[in-house]
DNA sequence: CGTTTATGTTCTACCGGAGCACAAAAGCGG
DNA sequence: CCGCTTTTGTGCTCCGGTAGAACATAAACG
């Protein structure tokens, strides 16, 4: 997207700009952690410079003065600071099976949400759309006071062009062309225009990040989102790889067998077509609504049909990731979505065909790890995303305007 | 490998660095035709900051006030900035065909190199590095006066352990756990240590910036380097992937066809049995010393054993590269090496697999481009990359003395 | 040859961080 | 209970760096 390298003369407030970054971004990274003289000794500048810094993000709430506990060491106490509770960012998502908004605040905490389960194959648009609309409105408006809504995300399972807001298909929704903003932008009174974004991408930014700017676990990964069907991303150094257009991370359609069944894509033995949630059911003899709970006790139970239905998706699974280690080395898979729960089952044989098809495994072994189980993780990546304008530049939130981008 | 953002607060002395570091790329990207007023328009500061900038990288020999042609517009003639002509990178390459060493100035061009073609597949580390030292000491001792070569790089063909300095595993020199710099480092008096990369990221990088902060034609786009094996890298924003460990681009080894013919690797199917130089040239019933130009020739004739060995490689080559485009949005993929002779050849096969398989490619169709044939691209790149420690931090080759890494 | 126009240079003003001194708020020890 | 120690927070001056304007310079144009 952009160049990650700005081309703009760097002037004295830039270096203000710089410094109230990193306060702000250390401060959330280790919320309660932090006093003023601690941020000055994490950020190397003098006290003065560092109490001044704070101070002015106290000012505009971006940061807070939370109460100290017991005293523990000796000399003045310190005040601890940790991410201020009024921004807000709101996340959104719409899936094949749910319909979610969660609102989170700048220290990750879930401030309200609203989900709601339904089989959106299929469905209207316009009237999918109104629904979400609704269930933000409410959450809106259930939002204690001086919560801030500093941006919106919206999370979708298919190919968005960002930059016109624009949802070119999605093929498990059934949708094509679609502009979300088109029919949102009425109902979320006070909100900004929900930025849509790829789900899995935006879910893989749950992964990479508990709370804006607080690392998760992984830094480095491979995220699938198995859902209807396999979404994925990339994420390096706790960045979501989104691509020249933002379409990255279609690892449901990366060809495991040149000669297997044909996919709705165009292509032929797409890892879609062996690992996601409709084949792996159909292939285990699971019916299509009991989902993969039933699967997993069933091969838990020792049911042959369900250990070799997981025995191929891992197989699959194997030569995909295989290929995408190879091309990316980055040698740590995170199961999300459906494949979150069955990944001790597929953990084994997934880690062995790894081990065998990348290159590199003799020097670091790839391993395989699973994502959270929180519903909704795009809506939370996406509330993230919107939180992640603050981060970037505090400025810009610091005068009393709350300028949407 | 780093997180890209730097932890520690911003003081003055960065503000002046970030500028000069940013004249200077300003400089680099259009050599010749910035002035000191054109910097500032560039940049967006004020003439005097940026004359003062200016000032600084010319006494510093960063940058040179180069002759001006015949006044154009009316008005002081400005006086035009070029790179300086002084800071040089040593790059140095082992393949299996041949040993390498260039060295260009900041400005990209070449000012010294010394080729040596001999075939090195399962040749001695220290014979094959030693013949390498003794090539680079002499292409140093050519150097005009003048000349400082502050970085060295060496390019081979394999996994490379960048922080160690170590060479894992490059399977077709028949190499195992080789350290360079303990051959090199007495060999090369007056220069750095040279820095091991793997060929093809570094190959990617002459095609990425054909000069020192001088973007290529590309931005975005997938490499592919065809040697003997078939290595690749993503480029993103004109930087190389390296990956989590620096192992990243092994496309050779992506799986085409989980079927397929074992590789020594270890898998099955990889890339390389079909397109890799040898199974390419044996497809076709052409003698391996023959080369890619006799490929070449003979299906321009119309040959069918040719052409058939095209279209597999074609298809092959179809498979692999549109999991590579699923997975990372980079519709734009150069071959190099032997691929790139023979690029009109396998294009348009190549593009309708990409188009076929790629989910995004109704949006937006892959293309297929070729890499320059300049022989030893790894070494242009090893130079480019040595070069780039002084477009990051020009502040500390200002001082007299070049304090090496 | 004066005017016009753009470049390069010099000077002051302002901004922001460094560094130091000092006040404040706790624990520790008598 | 009181002074000492220790750490935090605040106020001050100094210094480095850019902005901006005024001025000098070097060409083309009429």
């Amino acid at each position: 997207m952009d160049d990650g390298r700005a081309t703009t003369g760097a002037r004295q407030s830039t270096l203000r700009a710089t410094n109230l970054a990193l306060v702000l971004r250390a401060v959330c990274a280790d919320p309660g952690e932090l006093s003023r003289a601690g941020v000055a000794a994490a950020l190397g500048t003098a006290r003065g410079t560092a109490a001044r810094l704070v101070d002015e993000l106290v000012a505009g709430g971006l940061l807070d003065e939370v109460e100290r506990g017991p005293a523990a060491r000796r000399g003045r106490p310190a005040t601890p600071l940790a991410p201020g509770s009024r921004p807000a960012g709101l996340g959104m998502q719409v899936d094949a099976g749910l319909v979610a908004v969660r609102v989170l605040d700048l220290r990750g905490r879930t401030v309200a949400e609203r989900l709601h389960e339904e089989d959106l194959r299929g469905s209207d648009p316009g009237t999918t759309l109104a629904l979400l609309g609704r269930l933000g409105a409410e959450v809106l408006a259930g939002l204690p006071d001086g919560v801030r809504v500093v941006g919106a995300g919206l999370a979708l399972p298919g190919l968005v062009d960002a930059g016109r807001g624009l949802l070119l298909r999605a093929p498990n929704l059934g949708w094509s062309r679609v502009r979300p903003a088109e029919v949102l932008a009425g109902l979320l009174p006070g909100a900004p225009v929900p930025v849509p974004g790829n789900e899995a991408d935006l879910a893989a930014r749950s992964v990479a990040e508990h709370a804006p700017g607080r690392p998760g676990p992984h830094r480095d990964f491979v995220y699938l989102s198995g859902q209807i069907g396999i979404g994925g991303a990339a994420v390096l150094a706790g960045r979501v790889m989104t691509g020249s257009s933002g379409w990255a991370g279609e690892i449901g359609h990366v060809c495991v067998d040149p000669a297997g069944p044909d996919c709705p894509c165009g292509s032929t033995g797409c890892l879609e077509r062996y690992a996601g949630r409709l084949a792996l059911l159909a292939a285990a003899g699971v019916p299509a609504d009991a989902g993969p709970a039933e699967l997993r006790s069933r091969a838990e139970a020792g049911d042959p049909g369900a250990r070799r239905a997981l025995d191929g998706a891992a197989w699959a699974l194997g030569v995909a990731l295989a290929g995408v280690v190879n091309v990316l080395d980055i040698p740590t898979v995170v199961l999300g979505g459906h494949l979150a729960e069955l990944t001790a089952l597929l953990r084994p044989r997934l880690e062995e065909h790894l081990a065998r098809r990348v290159l590199s495994a003799r020097w670091r072994r790839p391993e395989v790890a699973a994502g959270g189980t929180t519903p909704a993780a795009g809506a939370t990546g996406a509330a993230l995303r919107a939180l992640d304008a603050v981060l970037e530049d505090p400025v810009r939130w610091l005068g009393g305007s709350p300028q949407p981008v």
